[in-house]
DNA sequence: GGTAACGCACAT
DNA sequence: ATGTGCGTTACC
């Protein structure tokens, strides 16, 4: 395997730390490689440029060229090279070009796009099938992003080989295609920012994930002798009542002033609840049966769920012998009833309550559940409820969830969230019974006039007692970090070892995102192949040696025989972070300051009775976009400080912070 | 006051 | 893989 030099130095081949004769310097990416460890060393060491294998990216499999095009736009790597042949620049003044070039900021030789969100929607990295911008993209070992329904489409044909190289795409993957959430956020930001014309205001979405986060949950001294599986008792930061309907805005974010957006996570059920997403640690449903459900977690806790992002169907609660003290019985003895909290999400059916919607990894079967963790996915209303006999043989209700929130979904592109769509084609309901259909005008619905979904009625009053208010404790008010919506994307491609930006990013087939120095370094020294010892005068065959992700357990030793850098996901970052090293040289943090002050002052102060009637006009959605805009056009820190925040930031569920 | 509910971590 | 303590909420 090829494998360059550490952050050390240190030749991840061999182990040795080459001097600067024995070492190489790719031409392109910079990155140091050890002269007599390359598996195809350069012809002659005259050549003012040389590409690294990671650079000159050859395809897995010997592809004719028409079917792998070059990761990057060709006018814009011969840009590059010709930077790195202009022998009368120094090697910072070449790095500051290239920034220059890949950021847009200033003309090269070679035509090369005005803008590095360009790079990114000028076709070069469509999806291969539909050749549009990839819609819930999914990466293949070789490197290579697509729409979810293309893929599925793809392997579905009996076609097991990736469209844009003809590397061979693993049984695992073709099955089970996990989405590229990190990407599917970037494809977003890109569409953001070039709709953010001159005219017009500039339209700006959340892309906030794991910032901010809360303290741990508290934990009693006898709890934390069996670790946090016991610490359910965490603050509540949040303050909406505990049978809340609907989104939880700014206003009840005390702490941040910022609530909670679609496509934050939490680590667990603890911390989720924390932040009132979804209150019971326990429950798959939260609601009561006399008033309505408020929201609902997707946890694959039941096997007749079926997953479709903007559409699911949800089954009941109960069915199961759970006395004694057992936890894990999934299997049914019983039909289930609407009583209890399948009634109260009956009654959210009934009256168009929006229901809140938390998906989890443990959903196993679902392209959209998260990573790791637990995330917010928004606002769904139940359309229709019913029972059918489940695949356990037993009555289960069952529930068409819709999606119908302001924000756009996690694993979309769109740039807007959703609009009224018809109902999904439901199979299963010519076998149901006890249809239940709302009659009546949902309480939230879609404002033609406005263009978003808000409550067309009055929320329904809380019947929880003043005690939440008083017993609130209100902690000592932080400032709200003053951070770029680019600066919070940064963070959010983080890679789960080192926790910084990723650098040469590798999508395993499980769908995790790394610096190929980590991954590879991270199996550094472990063959492929184990060799057992002769027996009876008898050879062994060679064991295949397991290699977890480090994320999750999945196996990814034959996506480490030969990882290809996701390219799409690597061209986004460096347009990022040359945007932020370019606006941090021309705004001091005194402008900084400046700015903020301007961008106070001009906005007038708001009246209780103006921010009341936001509220009801139900345009706090974009009333934040306008506040993050300001943002994105005013306030830029230094990039280090990013990085640092960064580091400081567990940014990449902790899950194993305890065991570091 | 009893118990079910799509949890979590540890012990066996 | 299965069992168990701790934990919170809703609803008898």
């Amino acid at each position: 395997m090829a494998l360059p030099c550490d952050c050390e130095g240190q030749c991840m081949v061999c182990k040795e730390k080459p001097s600067p004769s024995e070492t190489l310097s790719c031409g392109t990416c910079a990155t140091p490689w050890h002269l007599s460890c390359l598996p195809q060393p350069p012809l002659s060491l005259s050549d003012t440029h040389w590409d690294c294998p990671d650079c000159t990216q050859t395809p897995v499999t010997a592809a004719p060229p028409s079917l792998a095009p070059p990761p990057f736009s060709n006018h814009l790597l011969s840009a590059i090279r010709h930077i790195q042949a202009d022998t009368s620049l120094t090697d910072q003044q070449k790095a500051n070009k290239r920034q220059q070039l890949l950021s847009g900021g200033v003309s090269a030789d070679q035509p090369s796009p005005s803008n590095p969100t360009d790079v990114l929607l000028d076709g070069t990295f469509n999806c291969s099938i539909c050749v549009h911008l990839p819609d819930r993209p999914v990466t293949t070992p070789c490197g290579h992003n697509f729409c979810l329904k293309c893929f599925q489409k793809m392997v579905a044909q009996g076609n097991r080989s990736c469209a844009n190289c003809r590397s061979p795409i693993p049984r695992k993957m073709a099955s089970q295609p996990r989405i590229n959430s990190q990407l599917a956020m970037a494809i977003r930001l890109a569409k953001t920012a070039q709709s953010d014309g001159p005219s017009g205001p500039p339209k700006v979405q959340h892309f906030v994930r794991n910032q901010d986060r809360p303290a741990t949950a508290f934990t009693t001294e006898r709890a934390k002798k069996t670790g946090k599986a016991n610490a359910c008792s965490g603050k509540i930061f949040v303050t909406v009542a505990q049978d809340h309907f609907g989104p939880i805005l700014a206003e009840n974010d005390p702490d941040r002033n910022r609530g909670v957006l679609v496509g934050d996570t939490w680590e667990d059920r603890m911390e989720c609840r924390q932040w009132g997403a979804h209150l019971p640690h326990v429950s798959g449903i939260a609601g009561q049966s006399h008033y309505g459900a408020q929201s609902v977690a997707l946890s694959g806790g039941y096997v007749d769920d079926e997953d479709h992002g903007e559409w699911f169907l949800y089954t009941g609660s109960g069915g199961r012998d759970l006395s004694g003290n057992k936890r894990t019985n999934k299997n049914q003895s019983f039909d289930q009833k609407f009583e209890l909290h399948n009634e109260a999400l009956r009654v959210s059916c009934r009256k168009g309550y929006p229901v809140r919607v938390v998906r989890s990894h443990k959903e196993k079967r679902s392209s959209y559940a998260p990573e790791s963790g637990l995330r917010y996915d928004g606002i769904y209303r139940v359309e229709k409820c019913w029972r059918k006999i489940g695949v356990q043989g037993w009555k289960v209700c069952r529930y068409l969830f819709v999606r119908c929130d302001n924000e756009p979904a996690p694993w979309t592109s769109d740039e807007s969230g959703d609009r009224p769509r018809p109902l999904p084609q439901v199979d299963e309901l010519k076998d149901a019974v006890d249809l239940t259909e709302r009659k009546c005008d949902p309480w939230w619905d879609y404002d033609g006039e406005k263009g978003c979904w808000l409550w067309k009625r009055p929320p329904p009053e809380t019947q929880i007692k003043a005690e939440l208010k008083d017993g609130t404790t209100v902690r000592g008010k932080r400032k709200a970090k003053d951070v770029s919506v680019k600066q919070r994307l940064l963070k959010e491609f983080g890679c789960q070892i080192c926790r910084k930006v990723l650098s040469f990013p590798l999508t395993t087939p499980c769908g995790h995102n790394f610096c190929k120095a980590c991954l590879e370094g991270a199996f550094s020294g472990q063959s492929f192949v184990r060799n057992r010892e002769c027996k009876g005068g008898r050879t062994l065959r060679a064991q295949k040696t397991v290699m977890k992700c480090p994320s999750c357990s999945n196996d990814i030793a034959d996506f480490l025989q030969n990882p290809q850098v996701n390219r799409e996901m690597m061209s986004i970052i460096e347009s990022l972070q040359s945007e932020a090293y370019e606006q941090s040289d021309d705004s001091s943090d005194k402008n900084n300051e400046n700015l903020n002050g301007a961008v106070d002052d001009s906005k007038p102060t708001d009246s209780s009775e103006e921010v009341l009637e936001e509220i009801n006009d139900g345009e706090e959605s974009s009333d934040e976009n306008l506040h993050d805009a300001t943002e994105v056009s005013k306030i830029v820190d230094s990039s280090e400080k990013v990085l640092e925040e960064i580091k400081d930031n567990d940014l990449n569920q902790p899950h194993k912070r305890k065991k570091d």
